[in-house]
DNA sequence: TGATGCCGTTGCATTTTATGCAACACAACG
DNA sequence: CGTTGTGTTGCATAAAATGCAACGGCATCA
């Protein structure tokens, strides 16, 4: 029994749902459904009905849960409490990502951040998450949350925290473009909405190039964010990554497409110029971040 | 940060020693050095200070060392709170296994099953460590805390807790056994107090049998812990597992002889009848001793 | 003051454990 | 009766823990 796995408990006491709890955590349900197996093994009793939809706490998966509570309440006190060999630690960073992690990722990693480290000022930069790589090249951020590309420029070091699929998304109406299918779609003519640059950009290219497909395309966008937007507006197909999708108040007004072969997943994590890990900021940084 | 690692701060909380600590634990110094660096990496402080000698708990350690204890009682409650899935589990369960495995296994194992399962009469039947796998492979015990013998027999299931090396021991008195090196050994005059039968003897025939030396074999006895006694009045010159060493009475008017190559160490650990492994009471027992 | 023993740490090879994917089983619903 | 949604499991792979052996600092003793 680890502390992360009160965690997992915990979200999947109010999700009472496998994937979801999975999203929240960026973990596979399988993961979770071990997990859980081994957690009711160590506590010898079943901690959750899976029979029922959506599944529910038992009554020793409650005492649990308070157990759970209680637990990292007093994690979180001691922590707070003794964190004094770093708490003196100030300075400034600056982080670039996008707004769908700003949704994701940041909340987690700037509440346990801030608690550590309160005397450091982080400032955070929201835009293009194609803009992350070079923005943390050229030291305009300290870090950067991104989509790993291909060929990472040599000096930076990037590590996953997450992955998410990139996908064709229609609109729901008009109906012209809501009801097409892979097979039916000429490429030259539908428009399409893509991101004006980075990974998503180049995948899309090369998935056309590889098809020696010429799209049409009608807008490029800086931001997957407003993608997602244009698309549910009916202006034609978009490609965006699933985590932005997930996270958009306009997700209900589109669709995905099934489209064959898939494009290859979003690798999400962290970066940084690998020379400047070794400062004591951006080390406080990362070790929270991967925590 | 997990139980296990809570359990392993209050061992060298109390210990203040590394080596000490893992004996114990039945883990090795390194181990504990590594696991504990995480705990300070994951606390965000310094909990012992390494500079003294013994090690001392920092502030940061004492608090720590409270939400440990803290934490770890909570869980006990509710585990035995909860534990009901199991609890109404009862019958018969013999287990063998020698005096010394009493000391150094039974205690953690015999607290935590009584604790799970207190309607399981559980008998204990000591002897030579020997006779664990016979006792067990006859049915005449359920379970056996054993050394892993060259060959298992088949049916049976073995799975390892510990491990602990086969040492050479002379009496630091009288004088003439006591001042002995190897290489002034004259192994076919100096009287040896064996064990009668089991994987200790058969190792040390081997050993023999590879020098092509008779040894001169003064006493055969039954149970690994009477030879540390008959060495500690000079009989003459036995072989034991460390294990034993450490926890005889007699261990101080004991030598370890260093000798080269050295005995290969046993593998301690539990043993059952395969087929019988799917009884829930052996499972029970399996369970509780793994974790 | 140099030799020795004690103790915690670290590099490395190995074993053990965790994870994701895909296939599966089963239930609810249309 | 298919379809969708949900939790579980086999399998290959990735990540983490572990022990051993070598190391370095420190005290003790000749």
């Amino acid at each position: 029994m680890d502390y992360k796995d009160l965690q997992v408990f915990l979200s999947l006491s109010s999700q009472q749902h496998l994937g979801k709890a999975g999203q929240q955590l960026h973990m596979s349900a399988s993961t979770l459904s071990r997990r859980l197996a081994r957690m009711e093994e160590e506590a010898g009793a079943q901690l959750f009905n899976r029979d029922t939809t959506p599944m529910q706490l038992t009554p020793a998966g409650e005492l649990f849960r308070q157990h759970a509570e209680q637990t990292l309440l007093s994690w979180q006190q001691l922590r707070s409490s003794v964190g004094t060999e770093v708490s003196d630690l100030s300075g400034q960073l600056t982080l670039f990502c996008s707004v769908t992690a700003t949704y994701s990722f940041l909340p987690d990693l700037l509440s346990r951040f801030r608690e550590q480290y309160p005397l450091v000022d982080l400032r955070v930069h929201t835009g293009d998450a194609a803009e992350s790589i070079p923005r943390t090249e050229s030291g305009d951020a300290d870090v950067g949350i991104a989509a790993r590309p291909e060929h990472l420029p040599a000096g930076l070091t990037f590590k996953a925290m997450a992955s998410s699929p990139l996908l064709f998304i229609v609109p729901r109406t008009p109906a012209n473009l809501a009801g097409m299918n892979q097979a039916e779609i000429d490429w030259s003519e539908v428009p399409m909405v893509l991101s004006e640059s980075g990974l998503a950009r180049t995948r899309v290219n090369q998935w056309f190039a590889e098809r020696q497909i010429q799209p049409h395309i009608y807008a490029q966008v800086a931001g997957n964010e407003a993608i997602v937007s244009m698309v549910a507006l009916g202006v034609g197909v978009g490609v965006v990554p699933e985590l932005v999708l997930r996270n958009s108040p306009m997700a209900s007004r589109v669709r995905v497409l099934n489209v064959q072969p898939e494009l290859e997943p979003f690798a999400i994590g962290l970066c940084s110029r690998t020379q400047r890990l070794e400062e004591p900021l951006l080390r406080a940084l990362w070790k929270t971040a991967l925590l």
